[in-house]
DNA sequence: CCCTGCTTGTGACATCTGTCACGATAAGGT
DNA sequence: ACCTTATCGTGACAGATGTCACAAGCAGGG
């Protein structure tokens, strides 16, 4: 309890999550931080210093109970509250969010699509209507989504975001290549991968 | 010249050479760090610090030239070497890949795609052949691909990094939802989506 | 030619993040 | 009951990253 998590900490602690999660239950009832940290290529004590942020419950000699942590990271991921997501913009990569399963086995689940084109609107897709943007906020209220994930073209994203806030989602996740602006008790991520193309492609030049 | 290059900073650059790129040229020949730095939602303190790990090009009293900018970032960035990448696994996400015109007007081309599904291999997608993932080799050394983007399922991701790092690629892209290990001397960035939508859910939380 | 205004580049500082090492502690055997 | 073994939680340190503020410097006008 000693510490406040570090931004990246956070991430850590997702990934901690989805380890516990992905291995069948066929494993000992306690997990070592040694064993965590090979498993998501960080360091023993940068386990235990992530966990102990958020109080102590290892047990010394035997390491943490699987389930009690699986169950605490849950809880401080908040994980419970935030399960209903929106999509906006179902191109390319947004239908390939709708598929993508990762999503589903975090607990998370797309209520709805949502796009501008008129082609489009009205198809269904992996079970879902896409409906015309103009209904976010209707559906926003209705299904109680607090996060949206937006894959948009970079011009649309900024009114797009606008748009969700307005309808009073709290958190987006932002595939659109371009920074976005949002008040500041509004949660913004940014998913960038040509901005990661081009760190791989810097770090290759000065290796 | 003062200081090493922070890992971020080197995302920063990115995106600082592609709002330069994304602006048409009707724009003022020079752009200062306060400029620049409002475009992509940083300090302009920062953008002068990021700039000057790689020398002096500024000019006191007018900022910086454009065109002299755009040409040192993509310099330093080394995008003339990495045009050609390669991409595995050709489902849902991989075919939004292979359609994102992002990775183009970044100068990336995606020279070739493989999956391991007998089904896909030999259709053709966004002008490309599907190939069997066994060429990998031929065709990597063939096009002199140095990146590799893959887009497979989380457990059969350390196999192909694994298959590529034999062939002669040194960059990798993951977008599988795992951790995988490479040698030093390849480098290896992560985009993991539902991570980053766990972030979301923490922040939300804890606001 | 000098003065004014704007903007850079950077030393010094502040903050954030990760590592190390070790005392504390629980479990199990003898 | 005690000793051994394994592992946690954390203070102290180290290193990385970002912020501030200001001297230095170029441009343009009078």
């Amino acid at each position: 309890m000693s510490r406040k998590i570090s931004s990246t900490g956070i991430e850590r602690l997702a990934l901690y999550y989805r380890y516990l999660t992905s291995v069948n239950g066929s494993e000992e009832a306690f997990i070592s931080s040694e064993k965590l940290a090979k498993a998501v290529e960080h360091t023993a004590a940068q386990v235990r210093r992530d966990l102990s942020c958020f109080g102590t419950f290892g047990t010394p000699g035997r390491g943490y109970n699987r389930a009690a942590l699986e169950a605490k990271l849950s809880g401080i991921l908040g994980k419970e509250k935030c399960r209903n997501v929106v999509l906006v913009g179902v191109g390319n990569l947004g239908s390939a969010l709708l598929a993508y399963k990762g999503f589903q086995s975090q607990c998370y689940t797309i209520v709805a699509a949502f796009d501008n084109d008129a082609r489009k609107i009205g198809k269904h897709l992996k079970g879902l209507e896409i409906q015309d943007i103009r209904k976010l906020s209707a559906v926003v209220s209705q299904t109680r989504a607090k996060m949206a994930i937006i894959s948009v073209p970079a011009d649309a994203a900024q009114g797009v975001v606008d748009a969700l806030i307005l309808a009073g989602i709290q958190g987006i996740l932002n595939f659109a290549p371009t920074r976005v602006v949002v008040p500041e008790d509004i949660m913004l991520q940014h998913v960038d991968f040509s901005i990661k193309l081009d760190r791989l492609c810097y770090e290759l030049e000065h290796a």
